[in-house]
Formats: structure tokens, sequence, C-alpha cells
RNA sequence: UCGGGGAUCGUCUAAUGGCAGGACGUCAGACUCUGGAUCUGACUAUCAAGGUUCGAAUCCUUGUCCCCGAACCA
């Protein structure tokens, strides 16, 4: 892969491909509910599967999750379509749509009551509710779990056939109603609903849940990695139980598709759920789903953002499993490089000052050729820029009474008319206390040239009034005012940011732009970047809409007076507020001694007779099994207590993980033999850890595993001290570094040697002889 | 009978027991016919405490904080 960019979710990738685990095949899907636009929170799902396909030589396929039909709508599939090609990616242009599979899916179903997984149950839906029990209490058996399979079955059939109303009953899986993970207890997998869906028409009157028709659609297709948000971890273990117990992927010829999720993109100044973004819709907050304030593709693209802006930006951001909120700030960043490079400069006055050139000709016109990019783009075109004695400058331009470091015209000073001369400001005409008119007179000699013996405070835009173009000009800010406007308390509409639309009408735009295309992007010099709007603009009326500002250091610096204030403190989520609290391990292990008195003698006895700590006891008498096997390790002759404890708690648990020792072929007594022979320095600590590695794995006398793996005996002074120079002397340069202070790269030494005399150096010899010769 | 995840510069993200790195941002400077772009430099982080280890962001223990789960939604 040429692409050095990586995540976890393609390190599992390459893991898989490495171990065969799917065959060698990597294929991906995007799995979009037609119920609402695309948001930019899709667009990063759609870089990560797309990009994945792309990058690894395969296929991502477009699904429909389409399995409530009350919800979805064709508008939303053909939205989101246009938008997934408009990102640049390709689905080989046909769609695939789970309500593909519900024939299939159904007969699945019958399979599965037969198998005497499921069942139909009649209970309502608050009895269900009911019967599920809570996050702390285990739920109950609905008295239909055992109703026999011809009745589950014929039932079943009377809900695809019609007759029964809405929510007389549905279909479960039979799992564990005492599961601690909710979605195991007799999960729905059909529920019945009379209604009209947008592809099947009125064939189907029952429809699959999620979490049923999901794993069976990517089972179906073949899906290796099925990549969603962390919302779904505990859906996991259903889609496996669904994908298991259905066989589906077998049927199919296929392995079983992985679940893997990732944090789902948070932006700043935004909200991202589809149902807050409908009620803007829906309540006319904005002009609709392409509102170029929305977060959807739709808004972006009608805003003028770039499909490279948004995929650099999803690149940006990366992939990884912890919440985040990405700063707006990236995203504009990502925007405003594309157009750097792409958009043409040209020249607009969005708030108009009449600027009169009291020198030059009544009736003469110039032009000027003026390139389309500067310099470090280098990119070529340009166009001729008329140039007359009157023109209209911008009224932030012009200064009575500048304030310091104020870069532009004021009265008596000389700027840059960008592209064309330079002027000096001689006089100002006031109405009713305001500027209305600027009266300069020209320095003929300054095309290509700066004035002799003349200061230019700086360059301003103008635009010549007898060509100049009207035009709408619509400047668009954040959404909402709150950087997290759904947890500033109260109703998210409250954050909306009054001044996120100002419409200025009087902009006077060079004559150039007369043939501009609808969605064309450009740099209006000084001002920012813009883009034509594609549903109102006209030709003889354009409409431009701010796409971003232009990076401005003196604005920022201008700004900088008004300090920011202090965040307030975030209130928890209401859901966290009600969800009690946890008990902690040691809190299970202190009652597993109340219950069980054996275990609560051996925490004494461990502190007692074998002198461990409070803390190593505590750890190791949490269950029998454990101490069991603390006890027969000590039985081995030399094997310290104290340091069979240490091996254990520190060392065994991590290599363990969350399996329990008994899970091990590794015996007590060889885990005994194992800790003699690592604290007798026959060989090294990381020898020793290797070994403990492969004890585990695969159990076996520790002795024999020495030779039989080839790990190396301890090494002596002189062997040691040659590698020492030779690692030395292949790092010059870090040698050079660390004498020079940066001592951080000792242990880079140390791992150096202690890798190329696999795992024989003993570390501590290696750093003591390191110093010395550092030194 | 609660379970599943997570915490590294202000922000996002790397480092899979061995040099805490990159990007955004901020500040300073250079350059500039855009207060743009570019270039240079600086800035700032391992949630906390204990332990294991020659060496810990990484392993162990304890604690803190955050997110998710009790729709016939996805």
């Amino acid at each position: 892969m040429a692409d050095e960019r990586t995540d976890f979710i393609r390190d599992i990738i390459d893991d898989d491909l490495r171990t065969g685990k799917h065959g060698g095949r990597v294929l991906t899907r995007f799995p979009p509910e037609p119920n609402g636009y695309l948001h930019i929170g899709h667009a990063k799902s759609i870089c990560l599967n797309f990009g994945i396909a792309q990058q690894y030589g395969t296929r991502c396929n477009l699904r429909f999750d389409d399995t409530n039909p009350v919800k979805e709508d064709v508008e939303y599939v053909d939205s989101i379509q246009a938008d997934i090609q408009w990102l640049g990616f390709s689905f080989g242009g046909v769609a695939l749509y789970a309500s593909d599979y519900f024939e299939e899916m159904y007969a699945l179903c019958e399979d599965l009551i037969r198998d005497g997984k499921a069942y139909v149950c009649e209970l309502t839906d608050e009895q269900i509710k009911e019967y599920r029990g809570t996050l702390t209490e285990p739920g109950r058996p609905s008295p239909w779990r055992d109703r026999p399979v011809e009745d589950s079955l014929a039932r079943f059939r009377d809900m695809r056939g019609g007759a029964l109303a809405d929510g007389a009953c549905v279909v479960r899986a039979k799992i564990d109603m005492a599961s601690a993970n909710m979605k195991m207890r007799d999960p729905l997998l059909y529920r019945i609903r009379h209604a009209h869906h947008h592809r099947t028409g009125d064939a189907w009157c029952i429809y699959p849940m999620y979490d049923y028709a999901h794993p069976i659609s990517d089972a179906i297709e073949g899906i290796t990695h099925s990549i969603c948000t962390l919302e779904f971890e505990n859906n996991r273990e259903l889609y496996d139980w669904v994908v298991e117990h259905t066989r589906v992927s077998e049927r199919h010829g296929f392995s079983r598709p992985q679940q893997i999720e990732f944090a789902r993109l948070a932006l700043d100044y935004t909200v991202m759920s589809k149902r807050k973004l409908l009620t803007l819709v829906v309540d006319h907050h904005v002009a609709g789903w392409d509102d170029p304030r929305m977060p959807t593709i739709a808004g972006m693209r009608r805003r003028g953002y770039s499909a490279e802006a948004i995929r650099a930006f999803a690149e940006l951001v990366g992939v990884a499993k912890a919440n985040s909120v990405v700063d707006i700030g990236k995203l504009e960043y990502c925007v405003r490089d594309d157009l750097n490079r792409t958009a043409p400069r040209v020249m607009g006055v969005v708030r108009p000052l009449k600027l009169t050139i009291t020198s030059y000709g009544d009736d003469t016109v110039e032009s000027f050729d003026a390139p389309y990019f500067p310099a470090d783009v280098g990119k070529p075109g340009s166009r001729p820029l008329p140039f007359s004695r009157t023109l209209w400058i911008e009224r932030d331009d012009f200064a009575q009474d500048p304030p310091a470091d104020y870069q532009r015209l004021a009265p008596g000073r000389t700027v840059r008319l960008r592209h064309a001369y330079c002027v000096t400001c001689e006089d100002v005409v006031e109405q009713d206390g305001e500027v209305v008119e600027v009266r300069c007179r020209h320095l003929p000699d300054t095309i290509g040239k700066n004035p002799a013996g003349e200061k230019v405070w700086g360059v301003i835009h103008w635009v010549s009034a007898a060509h100049a173009l009207d035009a709408e000009v619509r400047l668009y800010d954040r959404l909402f005012k709150d950087p997290r406007p759904e947890d500033a308390g109260g109703d998210f509409l409250g954050n909306l940011n009054p001044a996120s639309l100002e419409v200025v009408a009087g902009a006077k735009l060079e004559a150039s732009l007369a043939g501009a295309a609808p969605g064309s992007r450009w740099q209006l010099e000084r001002v920012g970047y813009f883009a034509v709007d594609p549903v109102d603009s006209r030709p003889d009326a354009l409409v431009l809409n701010r796409i971003v500002t232009l990076r401005d250091s003196w604005a920022s610096k201008a700004d900088a007076a008004t300090a920011p204030a202090a965040d307030a403190p975030r209130e928890k989520s209401a859901k966290a507020k009600t969800r009690p609290p946890r008990r902690s391990k040691a809190e299970y292990r202190a009652e597993a001694r109340v219950r069980d008195p054996a275990l609560a003698a051996a925490y004494d006895r461990l502190q007692q007779v074998h002198g461990l700590a409070e803390g190593d006891a505590d750890v190791l008498t949490g269950d029998a099994a454990l101490v069991s096997f603390f006890d027969a390790a000590i039985d081995v002759a030399g094997a310290a207590p104290a340091a069979v404890a240490r091996w254990m708690t520190n060392e065994l648990s991590g290599v363990l993980g969350e399996r329990p020792v008994t899970e091990s072929p590794m015996r007590a007594a060889q885990f005994g033999r194992f800790v003699v022979m690592a604290e007798s320095g026959t060989i090294t600590r990381p020898v020793a850890k290797q070994l403990l590695e492969q004890l585990v794995a695969r159990g076996g006398e520790p002795e024999a595993l020495v030779a039989q793996l080839g790990l190396a005996a301890a090494a002596d002074d002189g062997a040691i001290a040659a590698i020492v120079d030779e690692v030395l002397a292949g790092n010059a340069a870090k040698v050079e570094q660390y004498r020079g202070g940066k001592l951080g790269l000792l242990g880079f030494f140390v791992g150096q040697v202690v890798k190329a005399s696999k795992g024989a150096a003993d570390p501590q010899r290696v750093q003591e002889l390191l110093k010395e010769k550092l030194s």
C-alpha cells in the first residue's frame, strides 16, 4: 500500500489480510437509511468505507437500509446517491437495498423459528418493555417464549398474510432474558407495519428490525468489515448472534462479516443529528436541506465547498474510537486550502464607497491585464480590467481617522489600487457626518512600479463604476452561536446565530464576472471566496454565496480585544444522570470473600504466612481458581511466594487479558518453575517475557520450551560490550544527540542492543555499559 | 445483574515496553501589488495516584471524568 495513512480499522484489515481471515477479501459497505439528507458526518463515513475500497482495490456497496417504511422516502434515496457521486465515489452505478433481501430474511426467520431460536410473542409493547427488566435487573421470559414451533410458524405466516393489525404481535429471537446486554434479551426481529414501502410497495406488511436485517444484508453481500459508529457497540453481540445462528454467510459461501465501530464526527457550532436537521428544515430556520448554512453535503455543495475539500477534511480528522468534537476551523482550513489553488482571483466590492480620481480624464478608460492567479499559485490566465475616473472601493478600506497599524486609505495617504495606479487621498465629501466620496489624485508612473519617495500604505481592491455589475452577496456565518449548541442547556434552537446570514444587495463586481457559471468559485481579492449560487443567480442579477472568508490576521488582531468568554462547565447528559453507579472490581472481590470463607482465609494466609502485601493478596483472592493456581505454583521448589505473586499480578494478568487462568493450557506447576527460572538469572527478563507468552498460549515445560523456541541464555559481559559498540557505531548521529543532552535516547540504545542480541543481553547490564561508554 | 466503550498539546490525531511526533490553531519574524498564499522560528500534552520494569502514554492496581445501552428507530 503506497498510502502510509493508517488507522485502527486499516490495522485490523491488514491483520485480517495477513492471517487470511476472509480469504484475502475486503468488502465494505455504506448503509444509509433513506430518511434524511447526508451530512458531513456521513461524508466521513463515506470517505472511510469507499476510501478503504479504493485503497485495497475492491468495492464498497451502497446499500439503503430501508426497513422502516414509515420514515423513508425516494426523495432521500435520490439525494443520497447524488451526494455520494458528487463526493467522487462510485458504487458501480447500482445501489443495493436491504428491502431486496426481504424474501430471504423471511425464510431465514422461519428457519430460526423451526430451530427453536425465535418465536412469535403476543405481548403488547408495554408488556415487552416490562418483561425486559432494567439495566440492573434481569428480565423475565415472555409467556410465549416456549410456545410450540408450529404455533409460532403459523402465527408468523399470519403476520405476513396481512390479517393482523399493527402491533398485534412480533417475532423475537430466543436468546437470554437475563443477559447483561439488554440487546440480547430476546430482541425483536419482525414487527407488523401496514405501510407503503418506497420500493416494495404493498408487498409486505411485516418489516425486519435493524438488528436482524443489517447483519443478514452484510452476510448476503459478503461484506468483510462492517464499519459503523460507536453507539452500535452494544449491538455487535446480537449482530454476531444473527450471523451465526442463521448461518447466512455459509449459505452464500462467505466468511462471517465483522462489525467494527469508530467515533462519529461531531463539529463545533453545528448540529449533526438527522432529527435536529429535519427540525431546522421543517420549521424554516433555514431555507431547506441545501441551505448553505446546513452541514449537509447538499448545503456545503451549494455554499461552494468542493468535494476535494471535504475529502481532505475527512482525512485530516482521522478515524479513532474516542468521542471528540472537531474544531470547525479545520473544515474551513481545508476549504481555503483547496480554493487557494483553484479559485481565480477577481475583484468585487461588497459595501461600495465612491472614489473619484480628480487627476484622471472624464472620458478616459484604460484597460489593465490582470492575471487570475498570483505568482505563487502559478496558474495561467488573465482578464482585462477597465479603469476609469470613478471607482467603487470597499467602505472598510477608507478611514478618516485610521487606527494604529491601519494599512489602507486615509486622508493624505497613498495606496495602491490593485493591478492599477497608486492614488493619494486629497479630500473627502461628507454628508450627514458620513463619508460618501473619497477624492484622490493618481500617480501616473506607478503601473508595475512603486512611486519614488512616496510611502505606499497598502493595496486595496476596486471596481470601475461605469463597468461594474450589480450583485447580491450572501454572507454566511456559523449557524449557531455556541460551540456546542446541543448541551449549552435548553433548546438547541435557542442557540441559532441571528447573524448566520447577511444579505447585501448593492455589491459591485468587475465586468469580467458577467458570464460566471452557476456554481463557479472565485476569490474576491481581500474579501473572501465566493460561489455563484446555482439556484438564485441570474446572468443579469448575480447572486454570490460567501464560501469562506480569507484568513485575516488583521481581523483576528482586532478581535483579540474582545476576550473569549470562559466556557461554561458542561452539564452531564440527561441519561448519564439517571445511570446507576458502577461497582469496582475491588468490591466484587470483597464480596466474593464475604460469600466464600475459603477465599477470606486465603486472603489472610497470603499476607500472614507468605508475607504478601495487602494489595497483592486482595487481587489474588477474588476467585478460587486464582488462589489454587497460586498455591500450586509456590509448591514448586524454590518458587518464592513474593516472586510468584509479582509475576502473577503484574505480568500473567497482562498476558491473559480477560481470560481466566484456567483457560490457558499452562499448569500452575509449570508457571512455578517458570518463575524460578526467570528469577535465577539464567535467562534475561526480555526472554522470560517471551517465554511466558508462549507458555500461556500452548503450555508445556518451561525448560523444554526455552530450548525448543531457541530462546537465548543470558550473554556474558564481553558479548554484550561487543554489541553495544556495534550499535553505538551504527548510530553515530544519535550518539551525538545524546552527548548533546538528549538523554531520552538511552532507552533507544538499550532497545537496539537488546534486540540485536535477541534478548540475550541483560538490559540492566546493557544500560550500565552504555552509560560508561557514552560518558 | 448492570454491561459495553473511552481519556495524549487549546483542537484532531500518531507512537503496539525504548527518541512523546504530525496537522489545525496561536504568537513572532521573513517575503508579498491580496493584512491571502508561502517560508522560518516559538508555543503547548500522556486524567490522577501507587506498583511492575534497566526503561511505562503503553503492563498491573485503585480512583476520577466522559460516552453508549432498558424504540415494535437506525
